[in-house]
DNA sequence: CAAACGTGGTC
DNA sequence: TGACCAAGTTT
């Protein structure tokens, strides 16, 4: 009897989904690797975001800083600033604490164990397993969305999410091949992004489909079970834009812990049902009629802007230039801050 | 272990 | 409009 695993190389020696970072079966199988700085880089920008998203900025990352040495020599503010827009900063503060790490401490090169990956900064179990299997054909156990997905329709697993993640994980590593370990963490992945989606699956044409349980028993879509999410609340606050009268804006870097951390921003106030008024100038303010509405992982905010120009001190913050001041770098919520400001 | 942590696309 | 979803990690 075929092997399941084998199944999905072939499938995905016709229908691998061409990406940058990656090197293409054919040329796997004449030894050719991929550069692991590039599949840890698209590794840690794929953690829960679309590869439609991550494919610009891991271009721009790739131009800016091509070796993990630059990276590591890079200014804290200029990678934040090229992450803006893509989300979970966190991500992009630990892909430089893990980048100095592996420059001082392993000599600039990757690590290529399950294990030694594990302990760097910003790298969990998906992401360890993903660049040792991808980067170095390790035989790890690759379990993403798309491989719960994938195994709990395989077996049909009912019990929901994220309760069932032992279980499918031990199904994944039953499956998990010694040899082709890159091809096969890749082929699991692209079949759940294409034909075993979460919604609308194509059986019909899925390489697994004569021996997948829930196709069997007709469940394939409504697997895998999930257990309820609360509803989000919405929040409220108030964000402060002051001009000098020379232009200059009055921007903000964020706390490196909590939300949006280390990114920069206009100073607000704190974000809760009754927010206190924070203003960070002593002056007049003048209030927007349009309110600016964001949407995070757990809560709704809408802030009211109020705007001033003054040439006094202020209490927080620091002043860029109009010629210096780049809205792209700046994370959405207060990119629509700044849209704001010209339509109202 | 549940909650925090972004964003853009889709139904 | 709102809820769900996407190659998770950290606390």
């Amino acid at each position: 009897m075929r092997d399941l695993a084998q199944d999905l190389l072939d499938w995905y020696d016709v229908h691998a989904r061409d990406m940058p970072w990656r090197v293409p079966p054919a040329d796997r199988k004449t030894g050719v690797l991929p550069d692991p700085y590039a599949v840890w880089l698209s590794e840690v920008m794929l953690q829960q975001t679309t590869v439609a998203a991550v494919r610009a900025y891991h271009a721009k990352f790739m131009g800016l800083w091509p070796t993990i040495a630059d990276l590591a020599a890079a200014e804290d503010a200029d990678v934040m600033a090229a992450w803006a827009g893509l989300g979970y900063y966190a991500r992009a503060r630990n892909l430089l604490k893990c980048a100095r790490a592996i420059v001082a401490d392993h000599g600039g090169d990757f690590p290529q164990t399950n294990d030694a990956l594990l302990s760097l900064p910003g790298i969990g179990p998906y992401t360890a397993a993903a660049v040792s299997s991808i980067a170095f054909d390790q035989p790890s156990v690759v379990v993403d969305g798309n491989v719960e997905r994938v195994m709990a329709r395989l077996h049909d697993v009912h019990d929901p999410l994220p309760a069932s993640k032992p279980k499918l994980t031990a199904l994944a590593a039953a499956l998990t091949p010694q040899t082709r370990s890159g091809d096969y963490a890749q082929a699991v992945m692209d079949l759940g992004a294409t034909i075993c989606s979460p919604r609308n699956p194509t059986c019909a044409l899925c390489p697994l489909r004569l021996r997948c349980a829930a196709r069997a028993a007709g469940t394939a879509a409504e697997l895998p079970k999930k257990t309820p999410k609360k509803k989000t609340p919405t929040r409220f606050g108030i964000a402060y834009v002051v001009r000098r009268t020379d232009g200059a804006w009055l921007l903000e870097t964020r706390p490196e812990n909590g939300l949006l951390g280390g990114m920069l921003g206009f100073p607000t106030t704190d974000w809760s049902d009754t927010p206190d008024p924070a203003p960070p100038v002593d002056t007049d303010w003048q209030t927007l009629n349009t309110i600016a509405k964001h949407t995070f992982t757990h809560f709704h905010l809408e802030l009211t802007i109020q705007t001033s120009t003054t040439d006094v001190a202020p209490t927080r913050g620091h002043f860029v230039l109009a010629a210096d001041f780049d809205p792209t770098a700046l994370p959405t919520a207060m990119r629509k801050v700044y849209a704001t400001l010209r339509h109202d």
